[in-house]
DNA sequence: TCCGGGAGCGC
DNA sequence: AGGCGCTCCCGGA
């Protein structure tokens, strides 16, 4: 939004405290004010830098040190609307700098300058530069920086790697805070604590975030965590090739000294690092995340600086906060869990045990710090959540009725007036409903949001182009601001930690999805086969679709007319399903796009929707999956899985699976030190490893490690002996030195396929009792058979190429 | 064999 | 610094 400052005083040049173009000051916040949006106003176009440095670590001190530094720039980018790559591409305006400099100090190879000189006559400006000193590098993209002036920083693990390393090497260097301040808006004088203990050894530190203040920081790989809870990796390599079908190069740390030795190779480092910083900007526009986090930060009224870096908690307490505000409410203070504590203990000493007000606050501190209640430590949960039925596993090959209720939990609050304004603090136990029929606070603002996205919907639905992405982007946040405040209440750590109320919300959802499932078994008499919190799947037995969905639409109606705001709606029909599990299940789903009929695979749960098995499990389970829902008789079905088995295995034998159809992918919680247990976990002894070698990107916290299950040619642990953690080895290092590592073919067998597959078929026999007679199939498939097919094999041992 | 700790899902 | 429910795998008692 715009602000209107009516009185103000301007600044001359010397005292002024930031580096923006004008500063003013005012006497009173009072005298900004928000101007209400109208459709003619336009945001102003946001200036958007993308930055990658190529660095090499210092073996001696354990640090990164910079050797090359890009700059990509967008000038005129819109933050209110998506910006597709057409339009990108025909009204912006892009330029890009590099600076670089040779660590070993030697000089530049033969024609570096010359070739340095016709680059940046092409350009007609200064596009690359070369230093003989990080901090003449340092100082000169800091220059470039501030002639940019940018609104955003953007870049890949930015917060994590980047901002930290410039910051870090600028303090080693002694880079003048007149120089490295310019990375914000803000003048410093002194370089704040870089390192705290505060952001769980991941992201950037409040020190950091202090830096570029005046600046929003978009850090594409925490973005696109966010935002793609389904990809594998969010590596900027992995990123680039699934949203954008490009290959990215990589290079590694320590190859980048051999780089300074020919022009070409010189140019290719720096090519690598523009081409990073032209990635990451665009998985940001791919990803449209300014316009979301927009949106998001317009609804609950906090920083937007905070929505990009993801706190949704925080958001919603600041949506609730202006909620209560306005209505005159008054609310507690927030305290840390540490003031908590001084507060108590000092309450204690001053009045006693005997106190009543302390007692409530120790009541509340012992709670939090119960471990069997499971608010402080993350041990168990502290309260029963949603209800999962008892699945009637096996293969439905009639059509089954997928009914959920939508937004369940925002739907329940305003269903039974469930606010802290209406239910009364209790002792113990589920609090009872309120029998006020005056709505609260909540409950008013759930309806809010609501109607706010109805008419939203409403308003897309009659526009088209740009302001239709737009609209759709509003829909979407605020949808998730309302499915944002029950996972709030719940949590201890919130402002608005309200656990009765949680508890209270999550009991009427189990009551509701029970009191539906008799109503369609009792009532309706229709089998009710799986569901989960929120959703029922009803076996029709019916053939025809028609028949089907007129069953579906009259279930909808009688749940429907028993409450007021609850509503539970059709999300597809099955034509086929295989239900394994509870929270497992696959099956060709129909849908209703366009008017017309989209059939389509779903895959819930199962193994090859999960990223801890390899690919080659995966297309194995897929293609085991596919024989099944779209076969005919259960032994066609299992005869030609068995087939598929052994020409699998025959292709592995022989050396014909490429390499990368091995890899599992395991992500690290915590930084690899960090782990008790690391001789037991492949993905962590892999990420040590991988560290000691000088490679520091990809293996910390939270990014996700490839490794290959391996045996060594000729080593003394052969085979099994050895635990897995032990023979598992990164890609690139089975790549490297084939001689050496080979893949562990007994091991992919006997645990990444036979699992998966015998998981998925466990279901087949049981299903089609007819069919059994024919024992034939049922042999192939019984587990014993399979792992025959799968083990016992001679003993051949392929290499990779 | 049983039991727990982590991953990683579903909702 | 959102919640709980539910497989799975793995290692150790």
């Amino acid at each position: 939004s715009w602000l209107k400052i009516s009185i103000f005083s301007t600044r001359s040049p010397s005292q002024r405290v930031s580096w923006c173009k004008v500063e003013v000051t005012v006497e009173s916040p009072k005298v900004i004010t928000v101007l209400v949006s109208e459709e003619k106003m336009v945001h102003p176009p946001a200036v958007v830098t993308a930055i990658n440095l190529k660095t090499i670590v210092n073996e001696k001190q354990n640090i990164s040190e910079i050797v090359s530094a890009s700059v990509l720039c967008f000038h005129n980018a819109k933050i209110d609307v998506p910006m597709p790559a057409p339009e990108r591409k025909r009204s912006g305006i892009l330029s890009h700098f590099t600076v670089v400099r040779n660590p070993g100090g030697t000089g530049y190879p033969i024609g570096w300058k010359k070739e340095v000189a016709d680059r940046n006559s092409k350009n007609s400006c200064s596009v690359l530069s070369f230093e003989n000193s990080e901090r003449a590098l340092l100082n000169r993209f800091f220059l470039e920086l501030y002639k940019l002036d940018s609104d955003v920083l953007v870049g890949h693990n930015i917060s994590g790697f980047d901002l930290d390393v410039l910051l870090q090497r600028s303090q080693a260097c002694k880079v003048l805070s007149s120089m490295w301040s310019k990375i914000g808006r803000l003048k410093r004088s002194f370089m704040p604590k870089l390192k705290g203990n505060t952001n769980f050894g991941f992201g950037a530190t409040p020190g950091l975030m202090s830096c570029i203040a005046g600046r929003l920081l978009c850090d594409t790989d925490l973005c696109s965590r966010d935002l793609l809870k389904k990809v594998i990796s969010c590596s900027l390599t992995d990123l680039s090739k699934t949203l954008l079908n490009r290959d990215r190069k990589e290079i590694s740390p320590n190859d980048i000294p051999k780089l300074f030795q020919s022009s070409k190779t010189l140019m290719e480092l720096i090519e690598c690092g523009e081409i990073d910083a032209w990635l990451s900007m665009e998985i940001m526009f791919h990803l449209n995340v300014l316009p979301l986090t927009l949106q998001l930060t317009n609804i609950s009224g906090n920083l937007w600086g905070k929505t990009l870096q993801g706190a949704r908690a925080q958001r919603n307490e600041y949506y609730l906060l202006h909620t209560f505000h306005s209505k005159k409410y008054i609310l507690p203070d927030k305290f840390s869990q540490r003031m908590k504590d001084i507060k108590s203990s000092k309450r204690r000493i001053n009045h006693g045990p005997e106190d009543q007000n302390v007692d409530e606050l120790d009541a509340d501190l012992a709670l939090e710090n119960d471990p069997s209640k499971g608010s402080k430590t993350k041990k168990g949960p502290a309260y029963a959540g949603g209800l999962v039925l008892e699945p009637k596993k096996g293969l439905y090959d009639k059509y089954v009725l997928l009914l959920d209720f939508s937004s369940l939990y925002p739907s329940i609050i305003q269903e039974y007036n469930i606010c802290f304004t209406t239910i009364p603090r209790s002792e113990d136990g589920v609090p009872r409903l309120p029998s006020s029929q005056t709505p609260g606070i909540l409950p008013k603002l759930m309806e809010h949001l609501v109607t706010i996205r109805k008419s939203v919907k409403l308003k897309m639905e009659k526009e088209s182009g740009l302001k239709h992405l737009e609209l759709d982007t509003r829909q979407e946040a605020l949808k998730r601001t309302a499915n944002n405040m029950y996972g709030c209440l719940g949590s201890s750590h919130s402002r608005f930690y309200a656990m009765p109320l949680a508890e209270l919300i999550a009991l009427q959802g189990r009551e509701i999805l029970q009191r539906t499932v008799d109503l369609v078994q009792n009532h309706l008499n229709l089998e009710v086969i799986y569901g989960d919190t929120d959703s029922i799947m009803i076996q029709s037995g019916l053939d025809d679709i028609e028949e089907a969905r007129a069953v579906g639409a009259k279930v909808i109606q009688e749940v429907n007319k028993k409450y007021r705001c609850l509503k539970i709606e059709c999300d597809g029909i099955y034509k086929r399903m295989l239900l394994l599990r509870k929270k497992k299940y696959a099956a060709v789903k129909l849908e209703f796009k366009d008017g017309k009929l989209c059939e389509e695979i779903e895959r819930k749960g199962v193994d090859m929707v999960r990223r801890d098995w390899s690919l080659l499990s995966k297309e194995i389970g897929d293609l085991c999956l596919a024989k099944i829902l779209y076969g005919g008789s259960c032994e066609d079905v299992v005869r030609a899985i068995h087939n598929e088995l052994i020409k699998i295995k025959e292709e592995m034998r022989r050396g014909q699976v490429a390499i990368e159809k091995y890899v599992i992918t395991k992500a690290l919680t915590k930084p690899p030190e960090a782990y008790t247990d690391s001789k037991s976990q492949p993905h962590v002894q892999v990420a040590l490893r991988m560290r000691q070698r000088g490679y520091r990107e990809g293996f910390n916290a939270k990014n996700t490690v490839p490794y290959i299950i391996c045996y060594e040619q000729g080593g003394a642990s052969s085979g099994s002996s050895a635990g897995i953690a032990d023979r598992a080895r990164h890609p690139d290092e089975v790549k490297s030195d084939d001689s050496r590592w080979l893949v562990d073919i007994d091991y992919y067998l006997a645990h990444q396929i036979y699992p998966v597959v015998s998981r998925l078929c466990a279901e087949i026999q049981g299903t089609s009792p007819e069919s059994i007679e024919a024992d034939q199939p049922v042999i192939l498939l019984h587990p014993s058979c399979l792992l025959q097919a799968m083990k016992k094999d001679t003993k051949t041992v392929s290499r990779w190429h």
